[in-house]
DNA sequence: CGCCCCGTTGAAATGAGTCAAGCCTTGTGG
DNA sequence: CCACAAGGCTTGACTCATTTCAACGGGGCG
C-alpha cells in the first residue's frame, strides 16, 4: 500500500524533502499493514517490542497502571504518530498502548529504519526532530499536571490535540473529532471523572467550547488560550547537510 | 579539553562504540568550553538557541514560570546531560533553564552536530536513543505528577536522580550530591514548599533516607523502589549497522 | 554585623477525591 | 424487533489532603 498521503509523511514533510527517492525508500521498508479494533491491546506493559508502527487513521492512548489501580494517561496517540517511540528503544516496554477507536497503520521493524538510517542520515535526524516535537508536548503535560488548574489543564490539552491533528490535516479550522470518554480525559489530566465533568461544564458555560459526543468545537481559539496560556510549538528546519547537495 | 571521561562520552559509551575515530569527531566539533556560576540563566524563556551544551559537572533545572508566579520545573539537567535538548531543535525556546550549582559544559553549535550526523549517522541514532530515554524519564513524571501521592513522588523522584548520577560514575551506591533546594524540590513535585517539607520528614521518619544539607543518602532503596513503584530502564543497544563492517 | 535565603512549624481555608445513585445511550443477543 | 446489559455521563453529599498565609530560627555570605 503506498505511502502517498499517510499522515507520517505530511507530518515530516516539513522537515525533510520527501521527494520519490525518500518516499521509496520509506515504503520499501514497511512490512505490512494492520488494523486494530477499538480497544485491542497495542502494546501490553512488559512486553518486548521492537516495531515502529506508523498511525494512518484512528486514536490510541499510551498508559500506566498503578498498583492502586489508578491509571495515568501518558500521552494520545494520532494519526501520523508513531507508536513505538518510545517503547521499541527498551528492552521492555514501559507502559502499555491500546486503541481507543478502530485503528490502521503501516508497520516497519526497528532495524530496518535504522538500517535506513545508516543509508539516508536526514531519516535519523527526522526521528530526533519528532522525538525533540515529543519532549515538548511531554513538557507541557508536566506544566498541565503539576501547576495548571483543572480548567486549564483541559483547555490546554483540547488546543494540543487541535493543533497536533491539523497538522496532519485531520481536522477543521475549529472543530475536531474527540472519541475519548470522560474517563479517558480525566486519567489524562490526572483528574477524577465527576471532576473532569463539572470542569467540561465550566467550560460549556463559559462557552469556550461546544461538544455533542464524539464533535468537539472550539468557537473561541483566542480566548481558550488565553486560559490556557497555551503556545503553539514551531519545530526549526533541520539545518541542511551535504546529503541535500547529492540530490539524495 | 580533551573530551575522555567527559560524563556525556561515558553515558554514550553504552550505547555506540567511542573508538579513537569517534571521539575524535566529536571533539572536533566542540567549539568551546563553558561555565556558569551558580544561579546564572543557561537559556531563558522565548530566547534563540541553537547550541548543544554537554555538561561536564554540576546541576541545573529546565523550569516554566506561569502568570500566577506558579513555577514548574520540568527536569533537572545531570553531569552528562545535553541543555540544548530540545530547546534548540524550536525557533524559540518554551522554557528556561537556570543553573542550580556552578557548572561546566562543552558547547557546539546544533549545525555542526547535525553535520557529524551526516558524516557518522551512529551519532544521530543516538541522539534518537537519548531523546527516548528523556521521553521515559518524563513519562514517569507525568505519572509522579498525575497518580503518585506526594511521598511517592518524591521517593521515585530520588530514585530515578540517583540512577542517573550512577550512569555517569557521579553516584556512590547509596548517597549522591543533591544540591536541590525545597523550594526546587516542591516545583519538580508540583508540591507547596511546607507540604513538601512534611513530606520529607515522613521519608525520614520511614528510615528511607538520610540527607544533611546536600547530601542524600538513601539507606533502604528496595523499601523506596517499593513504595515508588520504581522500574529502572533499561535501553535496548542500537541494532548494528553497516558502519560497524566498515570500521568507523 | 546584618541581610537574605532556606528550612520548619502551625492554623485555617478550600479544592478535589470518593462514594453512591440515577439516567441515558449504545450495542447485543434472544 | 424488542429487551436487557454495559458503559458512559451527570449529580449530590461528605471527607480530607493539600494549599495558603504567617511567623520564626538558623546559617551563610557580603
Amino acid at each position: 500500500m503506498p505511502l502517498t498521503g499517510h499522515p507520517f509523511v505530511t507530518k515530516i514533510s516539513r522537515l525533510m524533502d520527501m521527494n520519490a527517492g525518500n518516499l521509496d525508500s520509506l515504503e520499501a521498508i514497511m512490512e505490512r499493514e494492520g488494523t486494530a479494533a477499538k480497544r485491542h491491546d497495542l502494546i501490553v506493559h512488559g512486553a518486548e517490542h521492537r516495531d515502529l508502527c506508523f498511525v494512518r487513521s484512528g486514536y490510541a492512548i499510551r498508559y500506566r497502571l498503578l498498583r492502586n489501580g489508578k491509571r495515568q494517561i501518558l500521552n494520545v496517540i494520532l494519526p501520523g504518530d508513531v507508536i513505538g517511540f518510545p517503547v521499541s528503544f527498551f528492552d521492555r516496554a514501559t507502559y502499555a498502548v491500546v486503541a481507543v477507536s478502530n485503528l490502521s497503520y503501516s508497520v516497519c521493524p526497528l532495524s530496518s529504519y535504522v538500517r535506513l538510517c545508516y543509508e539516508r542520515p536526514q531519516f535519523g535526524l527526522v526521528l530526533t526532530w519528532l522525538a525533540a516535537r515529543e519532549a515538548a508536548i511531554c513538557a507541557e503535560h508536566i506544566v498541565n499536571l503539576g501547576r495548571r488548574t483543572p480548567i486549564e489543564r483541559l483547555a490546554h490539552f483540547l488546543l494540543e490535540i487541535h493543533d497536533r491533528l491539523l497538522e496532519v490535516g485531520c481536522a477543521e479550522q475549529t472543530r475536531f473529532d474527540l472519541p475519548f470518554s470522560q474517563g479517558i480525559l480525566a486519567d489524562v489530566l490526572g483528574l477524577s471523572v465527576p471532576h473532569l465533568n463539572r470542569v467540561m461544564q465550566e467550560l460549556r458555560a463559559e462557552r469556550l467550547i461546544v461538544s455533542t459526543s464524539r464533535l468537539m468545537e472550539l468557537p473561541d481559539i483566542a480566548g481558550l488560550r488565553r486560559l490556557a496560556q497555551y503556545q503553539p510549538v514551531d519545530l526549526a528546519l533541520i539545518p541542511a547537510g551535504p546529503t541535500a547537495q547529492r540530490g539524495l
